[in-house]
DNA sequence: ATTCATGTAATGTCTATACAAGTTAAGCAC
DNA sequence: GTGCTTAACTTGTATAGACATTACATGAAT
């Protein structure tokens, strides 16, 4: 005589991966999967412990450790003699996007297109191997792009890449994919710092976004890390009054 | 016939915190002290488990849990088969301070000095309360300030406060210590937002910062939070070319 | 000398159990 | 009904032990 599993238990087995991973980290993948396809809800009460030890028969403190290291996160909260529950949507949820010019353009319902200027391998020399955190001489990518709104330069973007962490970095299509969301593909951000002034652009570039050297332009240099490596370093030009958003990089 | 300590066993059982709090927790009150006073440099290596667990007298599990938490915050590595080590000085440790215009002004050998123009106790309007994350008439605390370099009003800062993490936030000396040092000591920070444009001010705004309102200013819109709750929102407005640093909020 | 096998040590995961501590609801005394 | 006690349930922590996986050093076989 089984008793039926509820809905909520029903749907983590589900959605356990059928990989070989460790079970606390399937669990997790699960937990997340639920959430991440809204099955579960903000607010929504999980399995208890017990529940979820005798549904997937395994030791309560693996089902403890999966559900420490997700409240750690701030994906779950924990109440003791309470439960366990889908963390509340966090206020600040959408701005933990990152800048991203061709989304921020297509958000404003226009056109977004790339014009690539230089796109080469390069050896770093002292300041790009420092920004990298790498060593001078080493080989580096080294892209230039202006990003047009509806046919208007509206930002010039310097940037150099490590090698290691996207080796297939020049042989891409900017004019499709933005060097930014390409990265963040290959090589997910897990931190970020940003550098942000405001200058006069000296002739070439004033030139390239077809303005004059008297206009004020917002400069930001922006550094993104991988783990513990840092992936690019970009300088990022933007004449007039361009709004700017920076998050903090958390979980997707 | 004791087998005597290694100096690394023996100064973390010096370090260990005289408290209630569970033993995996002051065990890793015990490493970061360690690590925090520099006794234990980047790269070195801990004793292992088994040290530790013969050292402390507790089970294998609760120092691997001290030791998997300390990992997950960067604070240590491990490598299966050989040990654990302090982890490396991260490369960009330097740019994890968060911008501090008193600090930045000191820096640069000039003398700071701050003017508060309005420091009260008001009920949030529907904007304040979405900025702190609070419903509309809850108290809030907002405060005005003109930040100073040599005599030069270089900043405005306008700032609201969430009364509950900060409750003695106005019977503070601003003229002292920065509201952002103050707030950072009461709750530290552990993430935050910016918003970053060019703007032009308004007729009271250049008055306060003595310029015309003509002249473009840096306008940073930060919140801060501290856990899941938003600490305080600022908006600093600032003339020229100031040059502005944002890092990501890490561990102290 | 080189290669291979082996043993040792270290971390990674998992189990079964125990007790502590917080929360809630039911039930009892009044 | 009110207030208190108690029981059940939940999470938090800790233990002792087991086996797996990885890295490295040592020594044997070639």
């Amino acid at each position: 005589m089984t008793k039926r599993q509820s809905d909520t238990t029903q749907s983590l087995l589900n959605a356990l991966p059928d990989t070989n991973a460790p079970i606390y980290a399937r669990l997790k993948s699960a937990i997340l999967e639920n959430i991440g396809s809204s099955t579960w809800l903000p607010e929504q009460r999980l399995p208890s412990e017990s529940e979820m030890v005798k549904a997937l028969g395994v030791s309560r403190m693996t089902v403890n450790r999966a559900l420490r290291e997700l409240t750690s996160d701030g994906v779950l909260i924990r109440q003791q003699g309470v439960g366990t529950f889908v963390a509340p949507k966090k206020a600040h949820s959408s701005l933990f996007e990152v800048h991203n010019i061709a989304q921020e353009i297509a958000d404003r319902g226009h056109k977004h297109t790339t014009k690539v200027v230089e796109l080469q391998t390069v050896k770093a020399n002292t300041d790009q191997a420092l920004r990298l955190g790498l060593r001078t001489g080493e080989r580096i990518f080294k892209s230039t792009l202006i990003h047009f709104e509806n046919q208007h330069p509206i930002q010039l973007e310097q940037r150099i890449v490590n090698t290691t962490l996207a080796p297939n970095y020049v042989e891409q299509d900017f004019t499709q994919l933005t060097p930014f969301a390409y990265l963040n593909k290959v090589a997910p951000i897990t931190e970020g710092e940003h550098l942000v002034e405001a200058v006069i652009p000296n002739a070439a570039e004033a030139e390239q976004l077809a303005i004059s050297t008297h206009q004020p332009c917002l400069q930001i240099k922006r550094r993104t890390w991988s783990g513990q490596t840092i992936v690019t370093s970009a300088r990022l030009l933007s004449p007039g009054h361009l709004f700017q958003l920076f998050g903090h990089f958390g979980r997707p």
